[in-house]
DNA sequence: CCATATGCGGAAAGCGGTTTCAGCGGTGCG
DNA sequence: CGCACCGCTGAAACCGCTTTCCGCATATGG
């Protein structure tokens, strides 16, 4: 009764009482369902609107046994890379009034598990992106992550719908082009060491290299930052062309070019993966493998939705990214 | 009973019973609340273990009245300057067991309110970044939205925390810093005519330009294509420098220079807002208006932080930001 | 040794909705 | 005119968990 110790919210009992009617009632004009009598209808919709009532969401998920929710979990929220996906699941799942609640593991793989399964149970699916966790780990997860959709990333044995990108074909496009353009020498800033993703391109790299050039390792991680910072130490190999893990790296790496004077692509060549947005907005535009980013997150909603509807999801589909050529590659001035 | 048609979750009720103790006491046993006799809490925990029992988040959301989720609405997703907001707030609530939902207004100012309430409704708590809206529409709407607070954005009349970025004070120091370099014409790429914030530039532009040089405004946007795409048409109008509504807009302009063969700073300046991390990568680097980003998503938190817990928030706190003179700025060359 | 304080665990009442089910009056048809 | 059926509404169960309240058993003090 107390006004000030009851400044909780109306709720459905209360518009039924102002229209003079069942909660029930109320319940069926809120949600159009069964026809309810127009009188009444009115009478519930100007009361609902007096008391300025809004059903709860948190009961109506108990009650629905649904939250309209589901949950990402990427690695790193500052890659816009990610962050794409990210809009391209929101924006689809908007369509269909689902929200999304975002959480980021910020490169750690061994919080990955643990907080994937903390925020599925607050959601209806889980689109677990790039995840950086083992596979082995992957697959014990799987039956509490249900229903959950897979993005970049491909898991032997796993059941839940995948969308992916063939990086070894990206991998394959790029080495072919340094090739090409005739250099003998090439360092590969590689990842998070942990990442999946990262052995992968290291594996295929390894493989397509084999004959055409030397490859040299270093590690260096996947923000920016390390990109900026092991930018010399790359030079310092005396490689002619360097290729980052994602672009972030390989912009830092251009933008330590830039800093300490070493002209790209004339003293060296630098290509990046994914081509984010910022990638043809730098000087000089960096050369990289294209990803259909936000397709990505459009095609990862679409399986989950389906999931979601009780439907079958459509097949697993795999991007053939493309080899964005523009001018930070170079031929080997050596 | 039929395990096809019962394949949902295991409730607190069937881990009572393997444990053979009531509902109550599994819950107690699972908050570690009123102490329970450890033989007692021992079945409990094996059992819960066993059957892989998790508690409905939704379900305890409604007995406890609390989501432990906060919303986070910003104009534009895909802005550096939004994802570290976001990054920020993320961070420091994950740190408090709080989880984020973003909803993306796509910079449609009308949608926003809306939005804003819907997303509210499903959460504990609200962080309006840089809305769009007008005072007014906010002032009505404050009601509905409460617990929120404003980042980005000063509201006349209105109580809610706030978390802001003295732009008037940047914007000074950019001309200030134009002047002093020599340029008598200068352009400014305006922002979303609907933003607030675009409107404040556009007046402390008016009058600090006044007496020191010639300002022409040319609609633009708030993206990366805007500024592209109105590169050229800014440099017909004949300034000699470049004012981005933000960092997006003047690196799509430095983008477009570099396409076109103009020299930056060397035939004209170009200067941004925000100073998102590629500023510093862009070649040549950006100089900007820089805003401790994450710092403000922080802020943000605490002060909606010690809203939920029923504290009065720390004072609202306005940022200075500061100038970050680098490469694209150069004595005027005529 | 009895009365009172103490602590633990179960029953039950919510939290705020949805949905089934049954009752009610009214209509159509035989 | 009576019966079956139909459409609309309210009562009540339920979603899964928390929390108050109460009874019981044991420890404690007089």
């Amino acid at each position: 009764m107390d006004p000030v110790e009851r400044a909780h919210s109306v709720t459905i009992r209360d518009v039924a009482r102002a229209a003079q009617v069942s909660p029930a009632t109320v319940s069926r004009v809120m949600n159009r369902r069964s026809t309810v009598d127009v009188e009444l209808a009115r009478r519930v919709q100007q009361a609902a609107a007096s008391l300025g009532y809004h059903p709860s969401a948190v009961a109506q998920g108990l009650a629905r046994g649904r939250t309209d929710l589901v949950s990402i979990l990427v690695p790193d929220l500052g890659n816009p890379m990610f962050q794409s996906v990210l809009r391209g699941i929101s924006r689809a799942a908007g369509v269909e009034g689902y929200r999304v609640l975002v959480t980021d593991s910020h490169e750690m793989p061994l919080e990955e598990p643990f907080l994937a399964q903390e925020t599925r149970l607050r959601t209806d699916g889980l689109v677990l992106c790039s995840p950086r966790s083992h596979d082995q780990e992957l697959l014990e997860l799987a039956g509490k992550l249900e229903p959950f959709v897979l993005v970049n990333r491909h898991v032997e044995g796993l059941l839940a719908p995948t969308v992916a990108v063939d990086y070894a074909a990206g991998i394959r496009a790029l080495v072919a082009h340094l090739a090409g353009l005739g250099h003998r020498h090439v360092a590969y800033l590689s990842g998070p060491m942990a990442s999946v993703s990262n052995q992968q391109r290291l594996d295929t790299l390894h493989a397509s290299a084999e004959g055409r050039f030397e490859l040299t390792v270093l590690e260096c991680g996947s923000m920016h930052e390390d990109g900026y910072e092991a930018a010399d130490r790359a030079l310092g190999t005396g490689a002619t062309a360097i290729i980052g893990y994602n672009d972030l790296v390989a912009l830092g790496a251009l933008g330590k070019f830039h800093a300490i004077g070493v002209s790209v692509p004339d003293q060296v060549s630098v290509v990046g993966f994914d081509d984010i947005a910022f990638a043809r907005y730098a000087s000089p535009m960096l050369t990289t493998v294209a990803v259909p980013q936000e397709a990505l997150g459009e095609e990862a909603w679409q399986r989950l939705s389906a999931v979601l509807r009780g439907e079958e999801p459509p097949a697993d589909v795999c991007f053939t990214p493309r080899l964005e050529v523009r001018q930070s590659t170079a031929r080997n001035p050596r």
